[in-house]
DNA sequence: GTCTATAAGCCGATAGAC
DNA sequence: GTCTATCGGCTTATAGAC
């Protein structure tokens, strides 16, 4: 059974997403948010303390998914297959978790203010680890020797437009929210640039172990 | 002679860029800037009014620059050497004007609520104009067909992530700031997942006439 | 646990001396 | 044209009734 404090909760960080996404962190006003989630403004310091106590929950809510998704890279599996994973794990990420997808990307274009040492430790690890299992494939002879680090950069870029550049997508495309088909060929046009681009060639042989770097 | 005058709103420009940049717009303080500045906060009122025309100010400068960027698909040639001298473009841009790069990008991300009408306009018919060439490329058999709307944003998307994202690539490679060789392996990365992910082979024939887009 | 009513402080903006 | 000194509004945060 969920209490009326969670409930609570809930409305309350659903609503501190949005308004955080859409304004920035010192542009949101705690009485809109208050407003959003249909309760009184004094709620949101009852239950988060204060502001930057509920932006931080926020933030915090998108690096478990972000972490997640570098799953295939902590797999066995054929570049191809890794890598597509990755890809498709980050479009959905966009997709699903705008709002704080938005925030996290605020966040670090602002130098990462709110982030914790710990959770900087972790994305940082799990990159470093994504980059080395490239390089091992690169090594191997499965792919063609493009720069790891530079094509992380432009796989995270391309997929988190979608959520952050949102804006900008609809203007483009004059399309005001993007459908599945949409994603569909978001995602393929990303698969086939990075595929094509380290010349991947489809799964040719088993790869049976994770990549382990150090 | 530039005068007094000049010198100081220039000053001014450039220390609200940095502030804009790092902070964002509702978290910057006007005197933080004139301090930055070396002149009394007074002055920047006097000079610009109101803290939002001279955000507005700061945003303008990058306007003109990123829509120069765009000359490339306004010249006649081979679909090889236009996205070739587009994505150098960009990254130019992400590594010459920082600053104002991470402000457009905030004010993209937050819905573009201080960009005028014909400024939108004005970016929207090119970014058009841009598809337009790509899909007749397409439509020539020029290239594969690539999504040319999805094309385009993973171009901005990777290239500007060296602006808006510097702290996570400092982060990620462990480099305070990156240097020369690195922003020409960030542009041959991208350059060849763009020719290589749509099947442009280098410039075979020629290509006499820049196209006409609807 | 919940909410009204209020305090406290910060920051954009300016009046007015020089 | 320039700057000191100050106002006024707005927002976070809370005291205290229910």
């Amino acid at each position: 059974m969920t209490s009326i404090r969670e409930r609570n909760k809930e409305l309350i960080l659903r609503a501190a997403s949005e308004e955080f996404a859409d304004k920035g962190f010192a542009a949101t006003k705690t009485s809109d948010i208050a407003a959003k989630a249909g309760l009184p403004k004094p709620n949101v310091y009852y239950y988060f303390k204060s502001k930057e106590n509920l932006y931080r929950e926020v933030l915090e809510s998108i690096i478990e998914p972000l972490l997640a998704a570098s799953a295939p890279f902590n797999q066995p599996g054929h570049p191809s297959e890794v890598l597509t994973a990755y890809i498709r794990s980050k479009i959905r990420i966009s997709r699903e978790l705008p709002h704080a997808s938005k925030v996290f990307a605020s966040e670090i274009m602002h130098g990462a203010p709110h982030l914790s040492a710990e959770q900087t430790k972790q994305l940082n690890a799990q990159a470093r680890h994504n980059i080395g299992c490239i390089q091992s494939w690169i090594d191997q002879g499965l792919m063609a020797p493009v720069d790891p680090h530079h094509l992380l950069f432009s796989i995270w870029a391309a997929t988190q437009t979608y959520a952050d550049f949102d804006w900008q997508i609809s203007t483009v495309t004059g399309k005001a929210r993007l459908d599945d088909s949409d994603y569909e060929a978001a995602a393929q046009t990303i698969i086939r640039l990075v595929l094509k681009g380290c010349e991947i060639s489809p799964a040719a042989m088993t790869v049976k172990e994770p990549c382990h770097s150090l």
